[in-house]
DNA sequence: ATTTAACTTGACCAAATGGTCAAATATTTT
DNA sequence: AAAATATTTGACCATTTGGTCAAGTTAAAT
């Protein structure tokens, strides 16, 4: 019976980088979901460490505090937030640009739902850590999606929304019900998680919704 | 130059009756505060305490424990909300029915922020406590709302949606998101917090963005 | 007027928590 | 091989926290 322990540390030794580089994925994610279900204060770094399997001291050792472990967090989900954000100005027509956009962002919320939550339990607390990049990044990317949205106005291609941030409001919202409130969607799904099936029609009919509330046959 | 404790304990005695009713209800709105910011675990009975203007043991003189007093913050919310709930089967038209129900929910969205953002934690963590509320008295006003809106697609009064739920979960999303993200709506509008008249343009137009995307002209 | 019941509050406590540290182990460099 | 660097982890600690309690104050009942 070969020894586990012997197999990972002397047979096939990890290189440092690597340690760091998994360990610290696995914190990560570990933290993710502690957070998103309590908190930042409500979140203890024992629970985190028990998520990921790991020592608590190690936690520290990673990521210092648990504040610093917490802006970790949501930095890598804004990556992940940015790239759907991309797709809004990668079509010209608005009929493509919300299908995409609002697809992308259901995808989002069915794939990383707990990403959704900090985020969501971040801003709902009034945003302490994430100000900056609220009023810098996304401010830029808000003005600049609102600014597509009143040309396509001018050119009549969608009805007037009046101001065009109410709909990326909308879209928001709802697209992130699915990940923020994803236990109440099931509750009322008769206590059963959407399959992957139902899940896309849900996406097609929040899209379909959306394009006809700005005036657009789907 | 009179006396402030005086006035109040000798020349006008509350009765023990209105000072529990006073004090409770001092400590419900304190505490809908604190739990909206930083959620159950987060929150302390000592911010509580603070935010109440009372010393903490005054908090679990009347509320006995945290958890007790959690509970009975999301249950006062609860009874407001179901009163929107109402709007809804008060109107036969889905027009009528639909501008209402959107208008009361984002005028309690406007007037008590902090209870929808408890709510919102509360369903976020998984909803501990208010599982069976949900799978109850709401489950049951979901079921009956939803074949409201059936009939109007059969009768061709609206467009077929599919799941109704997905309308609905629309509605709550959008509406409540100018509570619970009210932080991040007041950074999006350079810093300001929307004005009554703002937000009442605001309602307007999620009203109508609603009611086209069943294909009703607003 | 006096007893009884309700309210108030500072002092206190056991448990939990974020974080430190030093000793042990593993990998890399020289 | 040995020195240097990086990782692992249990023991430990100061602080915070939910909750208790008993002594005092105020209102209600007799």
């Amino acid at each position: 019976m070969g020894n586990i322990i012997t197999a990972k540390s002397k047979d096939n030794p990890r290189s440092k980088e690597s340690i760091r580089e998994e360990n610290e994925l696995i914190i990560l994610f570990a933290a993710e979901k502690v957070f998103a279900k309590h908190g930042l204060k409500g979140s203890t770094t024992k629970q985190i460490a028990d998520m990921a399997k790991l020592p608590k001291s190690n936690i520290h050792y990673y990521f210092h505090t648990k504040l610093n472990l917490y802006r970790c967090v949501l930095e890598s989900i804004l990556v992940d937030w940015m790239k759907a954000a991309d797709t809004f100005n990668t079509f010209e027509e608005p009929r493509e640009a919300i299908r995409y956009y609002v697809g992308a962002k259901m995808d989002l919320s069915r794939v990383r739902p707990f990403g959704s939550k900090v985020w969501a339990n971040e801003i709902i607390s009034g945003a302490p850590e994430m100000e900056i990049v609220l009023s810098s990044r996304l401010k830029k990317w808000v003005d600049s999606c609102v600014s597509s949205i009143n040309t396509w106005v001018k050119l009549k291609k969608i009805v007037d929304v009046g101001d065009a941030h109410t709909l990326l409001y909308m879209i928001w919202a709802t697209t992130q019900h699915y990940a923020d409130f994803d236990y109440q969607v099931m509750i009322l799904n008769n206590g059963k998680r959407l399959t992957d099936s139902e899940f896309e029609e849900k996406k097609q009919e929040v899209i379909d919704l959306i394009l006809r509330s700005v005036g657009l046959n789907p």
